[in-house]
DNA sequence: TACCAGGAGAGCG
DNA sequence: CGCTCTCATGGT
């Protein structure tokens, strides 16, 4: 018989549900009360009411200096939001999910996990990790009653796979990608190192494996090695910028690189999560430039 | 049916 | 550089 150690964690400002679903972790479910899921390889339930995180766990934790970590309850996400430009896109996206906050997740995960993301839904690449750590991960301990869980492959599992083992996944054409990736961090790439360098030369480390261009990078740039000016560019962030710089203009991808560059302050990634969280979410939001009936963005701050 | 999804890489001028 | 095409799969 299992115990289940809890402990709660005042929380304030911190939207548990709209940062456990924004997409940028894919393997946390909700359950009848809170969130499942796994951080280093524990099995973790996550729950949040009046300002307060519960969080209960497995293993005897010792210190919750993981969970603290991983959500980043120490972050002052006030400075964050008064550190982004003044822009009537940039108040709405976050009064629209106030709370909303970065992980610091486990490098190797979040960088299989976005090689397997590229033009998927959130809800596929969730499908897609799931079958991956149900077939090559190993169980964990859960509580009784529990749905079992496993563990995200180790590099070291994935890089043994054959690729018709991966496709078996549904990841379709990223199997060579995650398979070679896999097999460099085994042996010539230290991912350690990323977190060590500078960004641009950590983002061009990361741009070296199989799979992994620029947009990808600075996903696992700001989610696991936590580079604040990490500003990942996806088809959402695309059209936003665009509408919101560029209206009714093709503009190429390194003008809106130096855009960004200069536009959206020191916390920049965190910037472009409320943005991306906010068209995700709220697709009307933004005007379309080919509808006539567009309204200014500033003028749906929540329903 | 046609189009889209937290893209990357190769081939082309 | 900047453009276009393909890759695999599931959902509207």
């Amino acid at each position: 018989m299992r115990e289940i150690f809890h402990r709660t964690f005042p929380a304030p400002d911190y939207d548990l549900e709209a940062t456990l679903s924004s997409g940028q972790a894919f393997r946390w479910t909700r359950q009848s009360p809170g969130w499942t899921g796994v951080i280093g390889n524990r099995w973790v339930r996550l729950s949040s009411e009046n300002a307060v995180i519960k969080a209960e766990t497995l293993e005897i934790p010792g210190d919750w200096g993981w969970l603290i970590d991983y959500l980043q309850l120490e972050v002052d996400l006030g400075a964050i939001v008064r550190s982004f430009p003044n822009h009537p896109a940039m108040h709405a996206a976050v009064s629209h999910a106030r709370g909303l906050r970065l992980l610091r997740q486990d490098p190797w995960e979040c960088l299989a996990s976005f090689i397997l993301s590229s033009t998927k839904q959130i809800v596929q690449i969730q499908q897609i990790i799931a079958l991956l750590t149900q077939r090559y991960g190993v169980p964990l301990a859960v509580p009784e009653g529990c749905p079992p869980i496993n563990s995200f492959p180790t590099p070291e599992r994935v890089a043994a796979l054959t690729e018709p083992e991966l496709r078996e996944c549904k990841m379709g054409f990223r199997a060579p990608y995650l398979l070679a990736t896999a097999r460099r961090i085994t042996t010539d790439f230290d991912l350690a190192q990323v977190g060590k360098a500078e960004l641009p030369a950590a983002r061009a480390m990361l741009v070296s494996l199989p799979g992994v261009g620029r947009k990808i990078a600075d996903c696992v740039l700001l989610f696991a090695f936590g580079f604040q000016k990490a500003f990942p560019i996806d088809v959402w962030l695309l059209k936003a910028l665009r509408q919101l710089f560029f209206p009714r203009r093709r503009v190429p991808m390194p003008r809106l690189h130096r855009l960004v560059e200069t536009h959206f302050g020191p916390h920049a990634g965190f910037a472009q999560q409320y943005l991306f969280h906010y068209v995700r979410t709220h697709p009307d939001a933004l005007p379309n430039p080919r509808a006539r009936t567009a309204k200014p963005l500033s003028r749906h701050p929540k329903p």
